[in-house]
DNA sequence: GCTATTTACTGGTATATACCAATATAAATA
DNA sequence: TATTTATATTGGTATATACCAGTAAATAGC
C-alpha cells in the first residue's frame, strides 16, 4: 500500500479525503480521534497530524479545541462593496447566523484611526466589537468605527443585527465610496480568543473604509475571519 | 526565561520576532539554521520549527525549500478592478517584476469555461499560463482564459509583459463589468511546484471574470498567490 | 583558472514516547 | 431528577532521535 517515492502523510492526507468523500460525512461531522486515525493507517500521531493539518489549510476540516476534527462547512459568499449585511448574507445563502456584541462604547479616536478617516485625534467615535457566526461556528471577528455625526444614540440600539440597516433605515445615512484592502493573516491576541482558535492560525484580514455620498468619512471596519469561512466576490465597474 | 504557562513554542516564536526585530533584518535576509535556534533556545528542532511554522503563518518570515528562512518582503499593493497590469504594478512600488510564460496555446472550452463565460463548449480561447516573481521570489501563478475574438494573432506576441496593455493598445479592447472572486486557499499540485513551494502552502485565489463595454465575454482568469505576497487593494463606487 | 566531484550543511520527513489541559462521559451524590 | 464529582478521552505540547533529499561550499582534478 505505502509507496516509497511519496511522503506518508500525503498519503495519509489523500487517503483521508478520499475516505471523508465515500463516507459522503455532512458538514460539521466528526472525523475519529487522532489516535485511531493513527492506528488505522498504522503511523504515529504526529505524522496524522500532519496530514491533518494539510486537509486544514485546504478548508477540508476544521479543528475544535480538545474536542475534534469536524467537516468545514460551504464557505460563505461575501460581498464587502455592498451593504447587504452578513444577517441577509448569511440566510440567504441558507445558513443561520448569530451576532454577539461583545463591547460598544464612545472612544476618543486614536491617531492611527484619525489618520485614516480624516477625523481629529481625539474626536468622538462609536467603537463596537462583535462576534459572528454562521451555523454555530464563530467565523469573524468585527471592529467597527463609525462617525456619530449623523447617527447619535446609535449605541443605545440593538448592535446583534445590521448596523447598516440601522443607519439606513433609522438615520438616513447611505455608503458613497468605499476604499477595502483584503489579505491573509493569521489570527493571534484578543482576535484568535474570541474566534476561538490557537494563535497562529490561518485567518483572513479585510478592512473597509466607507464614506457617505458627501465624501465625509462614515465608518471604518476591520474584520477577522476563519480563513476557510468565505469567498469574497466583488462586482466592480470600471469606466 | 522559561514560563510554565506559556507554551515553549510561543515563546520562542516571541523572542525570534524581537531578535529578528533588533538585527533589523532586511527583506529577504536569512536566518540562522534550526539546529542552530534550537540549541541558542535550548530546546528541540520539532518545537524551533513549531515557532518557524507560526512566523510563516503571521507572514513574518518564509522557507525556501532547503536552503533555509529568509525574512518576508514587504506585501506588493494590488487592485484586480483596474488593469494597470501587474508589471506596472510592482514598478511603481520599487519592486522589480519578472514574468515567465509557461504555456500559451490555443484551446478547446472545456464545460466549467463554457459555464463561467458564456461561450459554447469546445469553442476556441486562448489559454496562457504565467508564474511572475517580485524581486526574484516566485509570487503567483496564473492562468488567462482569453475569448480570441478580438484578439487574433494573440499568442504570437511577447506575453512576458501585461496581457491587458497588449489587449488596449494593440487591439483596441478595453474591460467593462468584471466579477471577482477571492479566498484563502492552500497551494497544491501543479501551482505549488511552479512556485516551488511544498504542497499544502496557505495561498490566496483570485479569479477574474472580465466583459467588455458591450456585455461580451472577454477574459478570465485564476492565479495562485503566495499567502504573504500581496495586499488585495480595491476602490468601489455604490451608487 | 576552470570544471567536476566530493563533502558538509540545510530543511523535510518519520518514529516512539510522554505528559498536560480541556472536554465529554459516566458515576456518585444530593 | 438534578447536580456534583470522578474518570476516560481528546487534542495540544514537548523531547529525543534518525535518516533522507536537496543545496551550497570545499576540494580535487584538469
Amino acid at each position: 500500500m505505502l509507496r516509497n517515492d511519496i511522503p506518508v502523510y500525503v498519503q495519509v492526507r489523500d487517503q483521508l479525503w478520499q475516505w471523508i468523500q465515500e463516507q459522503q460525512l455532512d458538514s460539521q461531522a466528526r472525523l475519529p480521534a487522532e489516535r485511531e486515525l493513527a492506528s488505522r493507517f498504522n503511523t504515529t500521531r504526529v505524522t496524522v497530524r500532519q496530514a491533518l493539518g494539510q486537509l486544514e489549510a485546504e478548508g477540508i476540516i476544521f479543528r475544535s479545541n480538545r474536542r475534534g476534527w469536524y467537516i468545514t462547512p460551504q464557505r460563505l459568499i461575501y460581498d464587502p462593496s455592498l451593504d447587504i449585511g452578513f444577517y441577509n448574507t448569511v440566510t440567504e445563502q441558507g445558513f443561520t447566523p448569530s451576532t454577539e456584541t461583545l463591547s460598544k462604547r464612545l472612544i476618543e479616536a486614536p491617531s492611527w484611526l484619525a489618520d485614516i478617516s480624516g477625523m481629529a485625534e481625539g474626536a468622538p467615535i462609536y467603537h463596537i466589537l462583535r462576534r459572528r457566526s454562521v451555523d454555530l461556528r464563530c467565523v469573524v471577528v468585527e471592529h467597527n468605527y463609525i462617525n456619530p455625526r449623523g447617527c447619535p444614540g446609535l449605541l443605545d440600539q440593538d448592535t446583534d443585527l445590521s448596523i447598516w440597516l440601522l443607519l439606513r433605515e433609522q438615520y438616513d445615512l447611505v455608503p458613497g465610496k468605499r476604499n477595502i484592502e483584503i489579505f491573509p493573516q493569521a489570527l493571534t491576541g484578543v482576535e484568535a480568543e474570541a474566534l476561538g482558535v490557537n494563535s497562529g492560525s490561518a485567518g483572513l484580514y479585510m478592512q473597509r473604509l466607507t464614506l457617505d455620498k458627501s465624501g465625509a468619512f462614515l465608518e471604518y471596519d476591520r474584520e477577522y475571519w476563519i480563513h476557510d469561512a468565505l469567498k469574497v466576490a466583488v462586482q466592480v465597474n470600471n469606466n
